[in-house]
DNA sequence: CCTAACTGGTTTCATTTGTAACCATCGATA
DNA sequence: TATCGATGGTTACAAATGAAACCAGTTAGG
């Protein structure tokens, strides 16, 4: 530790511009801002609809609320987009057996071919901003967002013995 | 690079949970969530007005457009926090000699004094965050951050000789 | 000068969001 | 089996947002 900048102490002036919660704020809203010029230019999607194909796609099935948890959606946002991706015909609802409460999302057909047709876009879009960083910064911005995640009791530590 | 379970390419499916667009929002929102709280409990501002008043309270005196630069905001939600925070006679407008079409803004005496109590709070909040994190680990995000900034052309690359 | 293009900032309107209330159903329990 | 509390999901309403229209005022040309 040389002479830092980082003052996160003495001054009574808050620089804005190296606070982390803004920095991270700007980033991701930067970066998902591009994103959704994706989804929204193909196919007039918003992010909850997006991330509700994204989630139905990747895993077959699932009810609103698991959803919601796997996208990190409130409910609210989770039932706008089911309806609208029903009312293109996206998506279905299959009424549980034992649960009348509870619907089995899943794509239709359709939905299924706009999946497919995103997953490569975002793809190339995650290895596009990734190229902007060396490898050393790569690796950098995945652990430090990852041990933010673990520091916020979203997921455990990796067992030791992975890379 | 070990048996990774990165997987940008290959696959047809896309791993939400891993892919960085989504996780860096997801990161952004929770953390500024939880910061927004306590602007929010102690004193009912938005995130706009809050940006507002810490951008003054840093640099003293900005016009509106100023602002919005310096911390990353609308045009509108610039207009509508600073008419806010005038209401509550937190700022106030001067005029320009030159050019009637700008107003310098700064805060009053109470919006100082909001300002002043604000930066501690928001200091031991950045600094709660980092404490949950290795040394290491707090590098890894601060720089990870900071090249994803440089790479989106937002800031020039330090020269070399800091830290 | 007079106009046309531009800039700083506000306002209007449609959309998106969050909170809370709500409805239906389920599970436990008395 | 009647009731009470939790749970899955939707809806109503208010607030926050973004795009585009708008209103000065300013600058550059002709």
């Amino acid at each position: 530790m040389t002479a830092e900048s980082e003052d996160s102490g003495g001054s009574e002036i808050l620089d804005l511009e190296n606070f982390l919660p803004y920095r991270l704020y700007r980033l991701a809203d930067a970066v998902s801002r591009e994103f959704g010029a994706i989804y929204k230019d193909s196919h007039g999607l918003t992010r909850p609809e997006w991330r509700t194909l994204s989630g139905l796609g990747q895993r077959g099935t699932m009810t609103a609320t698991e959803l919601g948890a796997q996208s990190a959606m409130h409910k609210t946002k989770v039932s706008r987009a089911v309806a609208e991706l029903e009312r293109r015909r996206w998506l279905t609802r299959l009424p549980d057996e034992n649960d009348r409460r509870i619907e089995h999302l899943a794509l239709t057909k359709a939905g299924l071919a706009a999946y497919r047709e995103m997953v490569p876009l975002a793809k190339a879009f995650e290895r596009a901003l990734l190229a902007k960083l060396s490898a050393t910064e790569q690796a950098c911005i995945v652990n430090g967002v990852a041990s933010l995640e673990i520091a916020l009791g979203w997921k455990q530590r990796p067992s030791p013995g992975d890379t």
